[in-house]
DNA sequence: ATAATTCCTAGTAAATTACTAGGGTATTCA
DNA sequence: TGAATACCCTAGTAATTTACTAGGAATTAT
């Protein structure tokens, strides 16, 4: 029941986008560098969530990417889900999943429970904007880092 | 960010475990033909749940498993965790690890979301007792099942 | 044109998962 | 007493997933 580094590598790279487009595009090597994750390895990540809309990206010299929406209106789970897919913790309750996956859904005792567990991570996850991370991580600029591991 | 089928498959157990040992022990032989599981694989699990002192075992002919104590005092939390782990979806927020496992915690911005992720699994599956899940296996005792995962 | 940048796909080493295999130990019962 | 039944324990392993790396193609500012 861990998330994967796309997960957390992509949220610690949507906040250092968020801090550092307010005037323009980024590039991915800029961010890459300054939170010390590979280039090559972001744009995956970087692909998933244009997939998602949550960036907009502009090629060429000088090109790089920006959010998509202010930061007010993507939520943490927004982000995460487009990388990581369904947070459910197992697949019979995945939101990707067809509705009908589960042959017994209506009868299965133990459901009712990844059910719980799943609304549980989604209610904490959506409830969370990028534009609180941003003044969390602004409140305190000079000691505050966005993320270590 | 799923659980394995230990947390599942022990879950899935314990559930018809207690619903089977009304009167003595149970073998494992049989919640792996009632559930449809492997007796090796269980009894790796079940090692993980008598070390947390969930369960307790009886040898010998006639032997096997019973519960530790009385379904309203175990949790779904405690079996989930006997058999995963922390559910903690990171390993710098874990109640595994040592406290000070990361150096930047006071000032890490993402810390925030990963500790209220795993404040909001741990509400759902610390108030889900196993009695819970029984009561709603006998509800409906000819059309319910434990799981089918 | 050239260089910087995003875009796209394929490959792969390492780690994890989900078991299987097989032997050992305690206990009951004929 | 000895055979059968169950729990106990460890090692091995095939399949899958993760976390990347590599490298080329497309686009565009200068």
């Amino acid at each position: 029941m861990k998330l994967s580094t796309k997960g957390r590598y992509g949220l610690k790279a949507m906040l250092d986008l968020a801090v550092h487009s307010v005037d323009g595009q980024v590039s991915l090597n800029s961010i890459a560098e300054r939170q010390g994750l590979s280039e090559n390895y972001l744009e995956q990540l970087f692909a998933s969530l244009k997939k998602a809309k949550l960036i907009k990206s502009v090629r060429g010299p000088q090109g790089g990417y920006m959010l998509a929406d202010s930061p007010e209106n993507i939520s943490v789970g927004d982000i995460l889900r487009a990388l990581e897919g369904s947070l459910a913790p197992t697949d019979c309750v995945s939101e990707d999943q067809g509705a009908g996956s589960c042959s017994n859904s209506g009868r299965c005792v133990t459901r009712s429970v990844w059910e719980r567990i799943r609304d549980g991570i989604n209610n904490v996850i959506d409830n969370i904007t990028l534009q609180e991370l941003i003044d969390d991580y602004l409140r305190n600029n000079n000691s505050r880092i966005i993320d270590n591991t």
